[in-house]
RNA sequence: GUCCCCUUCGUCUAGCGGUUAGGACACCGGGUUUUCAUCUCGGCAACAGGGGUUCGAUCCCCCUAGGGGACGCCA
């Protein structure tokens, strides 16, 4: 088996064309076979090297990396227009010299009359000698019906009277898309094609130029498209990233995967999956019909996920080495215990880093949050008098000290540890008290409590 | 407008003719020797509508509605 993932450099990578990389690329290892990589770049104006780097850097990311060179598809004009002209010379092509303001002309009167617009086949029997600043137009069958079985959504087909005779060479004697993606596909053996929904009137085109060529078809799979939140195609305005932003972000690639792969696919009524567990058991069948709405509360689940289990130290490097920690926390002896406490409720990376603020400078607490403290301010100096003497070496010590304050006192937890969570840290949202006690140390605490009752 | 595709909790989904329609996220509530969060336990919540076929339809067929896509000398 072999498959591909064929963008074009025109932009960044986004969720929707990683997602159908993931597929791809899924496809192939879970069948011992190969995933390519090939750049649709025909449209010379819009195609940019930047592109092509960032998409490959965002494949990288994720962990795909395509198993031969990638391929461009622009360095294989010579090969398309050869057989394009053959096409010709077979009888399967002819030359069109019609104008464009013509063609304009009939698709406005084709609107008028409740007809889908389309080229008319004026040039079909004309038989012009091809020559130069005319188009070279495919010969669609005229009547019959094209159809396949798709790998997703089962049988698709269409009436071919409503296919048109598309250009496969332009005037200018370069080769089109649809054309060209026939032919890498079938040059490179590739025998899955597995590519977003939008391309199934392609794919009939496509299939009626392999037949024309008497060449076997590959298996398709349309993947249903991934809409924003609000159920719009995913473009700049309605949220579509590009993915190495989500990097950025501080999401975690396992967490990348796991979701784009979990939106249409599913095994069983598992939600997790390993790189390995994905290679065992994808498989494109069970990927849903219909189109999935993107959902940043599920890829923060996942990220949160994979940011508990991973490896403490080494989610420590990668998060020094991406977001770069200060100085002052990177010379606190507990930074490992404190990234490892504050990851249990992070959403990703830079939030985490954020937080982190807290444990080695004194929070500015807002004048708002300021008017939420409520406590007897002689009962919160002689809980810092003891403090003082409570032995901070072991956590558990302190959570013990707090219980006996508190007893004696008799007073309950949060008459205590509301107010003290904002003065120790400036936030209502933070761990539990003697976590913060601990991690934030004695002196430093003592201070902080000293700087509210002096204030 | 024409053609194509899609339609199960708010969201992602399981289901493949007989189920109390299952799970996850989110949300809500209880518990964690009293804490916002974490953790844990529990709860709320769906077959778009209408016709068939069938002893029986979420599941098969048709229609309607809604959503998405395609309709370029872009890819």
């Amino acid at each position: 088996m072999k498959t591909r993932f064929a963008p074009s450099p025109t932009g960044h990578l986004h969720i929707g064309g990683a997602r159908t990389a993931i597929f791809a690329w899924l496809q192939a290892k879970a069948n011992n076979g190969k995933f390519l990589l090939r750049f649709e770049d025909t449209d010379k104006e819009r195609s940019k090297k930047e592109y092509v780097d960032s998409i490959i850097n965002s494949l990288k990311w994720l962990g795909i990396e395509p198993d031969e060179k990638p391929l461009f598809q622009s360095d294989r004009i010579n090969r398309h227009k050869e057989i394009a002209l053959d096409l010709h010379k077979k009888g399967l092509a002819y030359s069109c010299n019609v104008s464009s303001e013509r063609l304009e002309e009939v698709r406005k009167i084709q609107q008028q009359n409740k007809q889908q617009p389309r080229y008319d086949g004026f040039s079909r029997d004309l038989n012009l000698p091809h020559e130069e600043g005319n188009v070279l137009r495919f010969k669609m069958p005229l009547d019959g019906i094209t159809s396949f079985e798709d790998k997703i959504l089962k049988k698709i087909s269409i009436n071919n009277k409503e296919l048109d005779d598309f250009i496969i060479l332009r005037s200018d004697g370069s080769p089109t898309y649809n054309f060209c993606a026939a032919i890498d596909d079938l040059d490179m053996q590739i025998t899955n094609v597995i590519r977003g929904d939008d391309h199934l009137t392609n794919t009939l085109k496509q299939i009626n130029i392999l037949k024309a060529m008497n060449s076997e078809l590959p298996e398709y799979a349309h993947l249903p498209m991934v809409l924003s939140s609000s159920g719009k195609r995913l473009s700049k305005r309605e949220g579509a990233l590009d993915i190495l932003e989500y990097k950025k972000m501080g999401y975690l690639k396992e967490a990348m995967v796991n979701y784009l792969i979990k939106l249409g696919w599913s095994f069983k009524e598992q939600e997790i999956f390993s790189e390995s567990d994905l290679i065992e058991h994808f498989d494109i069948k069970n990927v849903n019909s219909s189109a999935a709405k993107f959902s940043q509360e599920l890829l923060d689940f996942y990220n949160n996920h994979y940011l508990k289990e991973s490896n403490l130290e080494e989610l420590f490097v990668y998060i020094n080495g991406n977001f770069s920690l200060s100085e002052k926390f990177m010379r606190n002896d507990k930074k490992f215990e404190i990234v490892d406490l504050m990851r249990e409720g992070s959403k990703n990376i830079s939030n985490l880093v954020d937080e982190l603020t807290f444990f080695y400078e004194d929070p500015d607490i807002s004048d708002e949050l300021m008017k939420n403290i409520q406590i007897d301010k002689s009962l919160l100096d002689s809980f810092k008098e003891e403090l003082k003497e409570v032995d901070f070496k072991d956590k558990l010590l302190i959570g013990v000290f707090i219980d006996s304050f508190l007893t004696k006192n008799n007073m309950k937890f949060p008459l205590l540890g509301k107010p003290l969570r904002l003065i120790l840290t400036g936030k209502s949202n933070a761990p539990s008290i003697s976590d913060l006690l601990y991690l934030i140390g004695k002196e430093s605490c003592i201070n902080r409590i000293d700087n509210y009752l002096n204030s």
